[in-house]
DNA sequence: GGGCGGTACTG
DNA sequence: CAGTAC
DNA sequence: GCCC
């Protein structure tokens, strides 16, 4: 995913560096201290032995510093903007600087160490000296500093990767714009770039151990919050602009502690960090995706903080090294904006080209697990398909470096070829809907894209020209970027989800689709008002298959070829599709008595049969039942919370019931295993009721465990609908429930429970869905055996639909053994919606 | 043409 | 027993 | 209503 954000990680990491070109790094911090150590090492080839630093002769070499801190700075620009893009000229030109600056401070015959920084090597009172010889660098620790900084890097790789993969997830569950969600990446992809040039100062100032330490700090917090809070404004923040902030402090961590650590290993030390990005952003592809189908998005985001607290383990071992130069470091540098470069034209015009080249990158990019999942890719596939345009990408841009160097190599031919390659794909992306060929459209943008992304700013430079433009130049091109960045992906804002996720050709055929799935559950609404259950149960399941299915219907056939879709119902859906409603509906919903019967149903224990009687007796409104009509308690009950108990409620608002009814039961009894199923536990962001699960892990204690419980939870039990259900060794309850909360509605809840032995089976059936278990029995069934919620046995002998033999059954100690007795992978709640 | 889950509560 | 809900 |  890093290869979305041309703006940011990508252009700051070395992606390559050329071996004449020892001084090349990530970062600005970096490359001071580098650029210093230059020195030292052009020494040692005289007096390999001990270098004697005169830290005194600092006071009397301050005019010549200046001139060497303002050479840096210019040399820090330049290596920050083009460090993969290295071309002939500006390499040239660093090369100059370089030397300049050598000569400078071969001069003065002064090196700047830091003593404090590191004991055992300055310390010694009355010699301000440090011994540098070769053994304190590119071995023994350094060794270590590289491994570390490399898993550091591995770390870093999380940071679009995982956001890109659990984006769809993220904008289900909060029900929001893709646009909003995907903002969310865009500020975390512009702040992992921008905080670099911010957090530079800082890594001068305090080192980069204290730098990853917070980083470390900053991202667990994050994600501490983007776990507790539910808003997404919060996560702007929490998972945008902050987080981008948290990883900037590992991307520069890294290449800093290396580079202080490794003198003539150092492009060596430094390509093996980024491969550690490399290995990352593969890596937390499908890392991510495992988290999230076993603990939701939530838990994902929640669990990676906790991985990315390693970064703390990696501080503490990021000891400063030997190759530190504090007081040089401490020098601000002033970056001064020459106007002048404005004035070229053709670098204008560039500015522009990239605005629109980026524009037209960055979306593609960061839309691939959406558009792989909308084409029916399992999620998993969707995210090794992120991991297959990471290596891609990742493989070509060192060789991008190199070929960058060559003599023969024409940047501005390249540059304009793979530019025009990348459109072109792009266009052709519309059409790439199967696996393989998303695979083929993986690799081929990856490296594309590896390929004219780091150009801009070769091509930049020699836009430029003038030496003294180019950093600026830069600056202006990056900035052009990181803002193409943040628009292009603000515009989705004016699509919408739906649109989005099915990638859509024609507008009116998709609006026209996702009526049809509500048009369809509506007739099914309406049918159950009429009584007609069997014919309620299809339209039900074919919506929800319209509604699964990945690709605007558009023709009769297509729809007929749904599972679940009959002649009668493609008819329907293709009579929507091509006029945009359905008359047999608007006939049906208009007639008063459908609608009162639906109303009156929609009271706790009231179904069709009575709602059609009352209907036909006159009762036709709330008010009619509550003065004319005859209830049963239940039904009291029912129209008493007729408003509270039709509402769903904030899965957060689940959240604290759960607390409160597993803190009452714990109360009984500590060893109680209690578990909020139902829609609660499939992770869906509203839940129409909780379903408590609870048993006793030896196997007896469950009995006459409910009226216990039902006591103890005392008036926060509003109402009882039915105090007490026996079926085999489960207890079943239902009732009403309100938290003592200001404001807070009734809800319905349901409590059971079971032997253990029959917990599995219990908690596959209570987490349902009702769809889902509906499927799960039928595969039972056809291989021979039955499933409940307490057993699932084999064995089971059936005729003509009559069971001669119950079967016997299975130890079902988890609901792994459950899937894995009929021959399936275990299911995460989540993915058991159908 | 028959199945589409099987069962326990309320009244 | 029918009706309802899980 | 759909599917076997």
């Amino acid at each position: 995913m890093k290869l979305l954000t041309p703006s940011t990680s990508k252009q700051v990491e070395p992606a390559f560096l050329p071996p004449d070109f020892n001084a090349s790094s990530g970062e600005g911090s970096l490359s001071l201290s580098e650029s210093d150590n230059d020195i030292p090492e052009k020494k040692w080839k005289i007096s390999p032995e001990k270098w004697i630093c005169a830290k005194s002769s600092k006071v009397k070499h301050s005019n010549l510093n200046s001139i060497i801190t303002e050479k840096l700075e210019l040399l820090i620009l330049l290596q920050r903007m083009s460090k993969d893009s290295m071309t002939e000229e500006n390499n040239d030109c660093i090369k100059n600087l370089e030397l300049e600056t050598k000569q400078v401070s071969t001069d003065t015959k002064c090196v700047y160490c830091d003593d404090e920084e590191h004991g055992e090597h300055g310390s010694k009172k009355n010699t301000k000296c440090i011994n540098l010889s070769e053994d304190s660098t590119d071995s023994g620790y350094a060794w270590v500093i590289l491994v570390s900084a490399f898993f550091l890097e591995v770390l870093t790789g999380c940071s679009l990767t995982s956001f890109g993969i659990m984006m769809v997830d993220i904008i289900d569950s909060t029900e929001q714009r893709a646009s909003n969600i995907a903002f969310i990446g865009a500020l975390l992809s512009s702040f992992l770039g921008l905080s670099g040039v911010l957090l530079g100062p800082i890594v001068h100032r305090f080192g980069c151990r204290v730098v990853v330490f917070s980083g470390s700090l900053i991202l667990a917090l994050c994600c501490l919050t983007t776990f507790l809070v539910r808003n997404v404004i919060v996560y702007y923040f929490s998972m945008g602009i902050v987080s981008g902030v948290g990883y900037s402090c590992y991307q520069l961590g890294a290449p800093v502690a290396v580079s202080h650590w490794f003198q003539k290993k150092k492009a060596f030390s430094l390509s093996v960090i980024m491969t550690g990005i490399s290995v990352g952003s593969m890596l937390w592809g499908p890392i991510t995706r495992l988290l999230i189908n076993k603990y939701s998005w939530r838990g994902a985001v929640l669990i990676i903080g906790g991985l990315q607290l390693h970064g703390c383990l990696i501080a503490a071992i990021l000891k400063p090294g030997p190759l530190l130069s504090k007081s040089l470091l401490e020098k601000k540098r002033s970056s001064r904006f020459n106007k002048e470069i404005l004035k070229n034209k053709r670098f204008i015009i560039y500015c522009f080209s990239n605005f629109t080249l980026l524009y037209g990158h960055v979306v593609p990019f960061m839309m691939l697990p959406i558009k792989a999942e909308s084409n029916g890719i399992s999620k998993m596939n969707a995210a090794v398909l992120v991991a297959i345009m990471g290596a891609c990408s990742t493989t070509v841009r060192p060789l991008v470096g190199y070929l960058g160097d060559k003599a023969w190599f024409d940047k501005n031919f390249v540059f304009g070829i793979f530019s025009i390659l990348g459109g072109i794909l792009t266009s052709a992306s519309f059409y790439m809907r199967t696996y393989n060929l998303l695979i083929i459209y993986a690799c081929l943008f990856g490296m594309i894209s590896a390929t004219y992304i780091p150009l801009t700013l070769s091509v930049a430079v020699e836009i430029v020209k003038k030496p003294e433009f180019i950093a600026n130049g830069l600056a202006i091109i990056l900035t052009v970027h990181g803002l193409a960045t943040l628009v292009s992906i603000t515009a989705f804002g004016t699509l919408d989800y739906v649109q989005l996720k099915n990638n859509c050709e024609k507008d009116t055929v998709f609006q026209h689709f996702t009526q049809s799935v509500h048009i369809q559950n509506a007739l099914a609404t309406t049918y159950e008002s009429t009584g007609d259950r069997w014919r309620t149960f299809s339209y039900r399941k074919a919506a929800a298959a319209v509604k699964r299915y990945p690709r605007p219907i558009t023709s009769f056939e297509e729809a007929l070829a749904i599972p679940g879709v009959g002649e009668r119902v493609a008819n329907k859906i293709w009579e929507i599709v091509e006029t945009g409603g359905l008359r047999k509906l608007e006939e049906l919903s208009n007639q008063e008595d459908i609608k009162a019967i639906s109303t009156l149903s929609g009271i706790w224990g009231v179904g069709q049969t009575t709602a059609r009687q009352w209907v036909s007796q006159g009762i036709k409104t709330l008010e009619d039942v509550r003065n004319k009509a005859k209830l049963t308690r239940p039904q009291q009950i029912g129209l008493k919370h007729y408003d509270d108990l039709l509402e769903r409620m904030p899965r957060e608002e689940a959240g604290r019931i759960d607390d409160f009814v597993r803190e009452k039961c714990l109360g009984i009894d500590a060893d109680l295993v209690i578990l909020c199923c139902g829609s609660y536990r499939r992770g869906k962001e509203t839940c129409g009721d909780v379903d408590f699960l609870i048993t006793h892990p030896d196997g007896k204690s469950h009995h006459d465990l409910l009226p216990k419980i039902i006591k103890r939870l005392g008036s926060f039990l509003t109402d009882h609908l039915v105090s007490l259900q026996q079926k085999g060794g489960q207890s079943k309850y239902l009732g009403v429930c309100k938290l003592d909360e200001e404001g807070a509605k009734h809800r319905r809840i349901d409590i059971i429970t079971v032997p253990r032995d029959e917990y599995a089976c219990a908690i596959m059936y209570f987490t349902g869905s009702a769809h889902f278990n509906r499927s799960m029995r039928h595969l039972a069934g056809k291989m021979g055996m039955s499933l409940s919620e307490h057993s699932l046995n084999k064995g089971v002998v059936r005729k003509r639909g009559e069971k001669l033999n119950p079967g016997v059954p299975l130890p079902t100690p988890t609901e792994e053994s459950v899937f894995k007795h009929l021959g399936l992978k275990y299911l995460p709640p989540n993915e058991r919606d159908h």
